[in-house]
DNA sequence: TTGTAGGCGTTATCAC
DNA sequence: GTGATAACGCCTACAA
């Protein structure tokens, strides 16, 4: 390990010295000169370790996800990553598996490695930030908030989501759209589910909409039982808004057996399905600003990282694609 | 931040003592037992940059990949995951996106960090991980190999998953089977085409590998683009091996526009395509032991970090799927 | 502009 | 078994 004292030695100069080269303070040019070339020769890299526990924080920011699978998540990285590289931070990506007692452990990680803040897409609603809160490490939830944790959170407009995708299929003249949303308590799955509802009383006015909606579990195994017990009812729907990506994939199963298949059974989801351009043919698909959503939390985390002391906030994204600039927030 | 001192206060010991607590010293019951409640007390957590900085190492593992959104590698990751906890470490994602400086980057965060190891899916042959092994970090490549570096690597058997890729195809009626590849000199790609070509040689004796077999860079447009130049030969062929999964993405895009599709236009790719099941009908999937791969390689790093110094080995897995214990080994 | 020195929180080496 | 104490490598007053 080639330290500060090693490049001080090599150069000529004192410790401070080199560490003022590396840090911006004031140090002749000659000197600078000298010690970048003895750190080059020496490949010293500064022990991030001693400079964290000194400085009492770090430039890498954790990114805490439910599920690195979902393309979703690996989409609102690469987000996160765009504004953070940028910014001259690294981000490390850390998988919760939606388990809260390895997402803890990735929070004191965060904390006991200093880094500088959370992006988090929280594992339930039961997630407890105290600890980061407690040790002043900014946290910006991500696709859900954490209403109850004073923290600021970056969402996209579901309960507008869940009306368009579902209207969308009225539109198209199918008379039963059917809904499979997500797990129960789950924010996401509620507003989605709660804009199809709304759709669903006003065309279908008929039918129960407890009857229509089934909630799994976001992902492919659930949606395609959902989607068969859909199929199962006396009156089954003749079109489906399904509430995310994954479960898309299932219901898309499901109907295939069935031998039904879109267009012809309508299909609405929520979320981009990548690398399923073929399958996709003929849903409708509304988009979730993944991306955006990552880069926009990065914005917020890095203000609150600088020092920023506004009240807590939700920013609230549309579904269109926006430009960067305008995401546009709504109090909270 | 609370710390060790803190603790040993309020417990009425020694911060030695409040050390050997926590780190499996000889420590009388009563003792601990007040350690350990004065640790709950106080949300005590150890600060891991000044353990660190103190013990040289960490218990933290990176994984660097080249495309955080390629499901083959969040696949991988997860099988890392799986070992690594198991055995008490935690893993953090890296992306470095195929880029050479990046990828540099995070191995100066690995170093600086006082990381365990990485498991690295090196971004080009070119990749230095020079660094790393000066500052005896163990490395271990997955699913392609760095030869000139003195490190292990794990490897699926891309020889024979591109022989059998094409040979299905073959044995399926179809006669003239074209190939698209990653880019030249990138080893799983030479590999897999290698394959083929074998196998085309053979069954299509007449024709001119050189002509059917097109590189491009293992993503959907690049997938998308090569099958429109296969389409576009004098004699195209009538079935295509795809050497990865996204650019069978691509692929089928092309065929689409052009009214094809499998399984009457003959495909076989290697690796998953997830999360499209109903877009794979038809098509022969060579299975890429995505999981295994990471959690043979994870087992390897930790031997490593364990201090084995047993020579530098390659491990090649097949694309069948065995048991995690019979990871066979050949010399390298 | 430059150098000296103290301390960030731990662990490990000593004595006791 | 337990407690002082000296590093680990860095940054930053403070002095010069």
């Amino acid at each position: 390990m080639t330290t500060i004292y090693d490049v001080a030695a090599r150069a000529g100069v004192s410790p401070a010295t080199v560490s003022r080269v590396f840090n911006g303070g004031n140090v002749s040019p000659e000197k600078a000169r000298a010690v970048r070339r003895a750190a080059e020769k020496l490949a010293y890299t500064p022990n991030r370790a001693a400079r964290a526990l000194r400085r009492q924080t770090s430039d890498v920011i954790a990114l805490v996800v439910t599920d690195i699978e979902n393309p979703f998540f690996t989409a609102m990285a690469r987000g996160v990553e765009e504004v953070a590289l940028a910014a001259g931070f690294s981000v490390v990506l850390c998988n919760s598996d939606g388990d809260l007692a390895r997402e803890a452990r990735y929070f004191d990680i965060a904390i006991a490695e200093h880094m500088a803040g959370v992006v988090l897409v929280p594992a339930e609603p039961a997630t407890d930030v105290g600890r980061l809160v407690e040790h002043a490490r900014p946290v910006v939830t991500v696709d859900r908030g954490l209403p109850l944790a004073p923290v600021d959170s970056v969402v996209a407009d579901d309960l507008t989501g869940g009306r368009q995708g579902t209207g969308a299929l009225y539109d198209k003249g199918f008379t039963r759209v059917g809904c499979i949303t997500g797990p129960r308590g789950a924010e996401t799955a509620e507003k989605r589910s709660g804009g199809w509802r709304e759709v669903f009383a006003q065309r279908s006015p008929g039918s129960d909409p407890r009857e229509y909606v089934v909630h799994a579990d976001y992902r492919v195994n659930g949606g395609r039982r959902a989607m068969a017990d859909l199929l199962a009812l006396n009156e089954p729907p003749d079109a489906v808004f399904v509430a995310n990506n994954l479960m898309a994939v299932g219901a898309l199963e499901a109907l295939h057996q069935h031998g039904l298949r879109p267009p012809g059974f309508g299909m609405a989801v929520v979320g981009d399905v990548p690398y399923a351009p073929l399958a996709l043919t003929g849903m409708d698909v509304v988009p979730l600003p993944a991306r955006l959503i990552g880069a926009t939390a990065a914005q917020v985390l890095l203000e609150r990282i600088r020092g920023d002391s506004q009240p807590v906030r939700t920013i609230v994204l549309r579904h269109e694609l926006p430009e960067l600039e305008n995401g546009a927030a709504a109090g909270s």
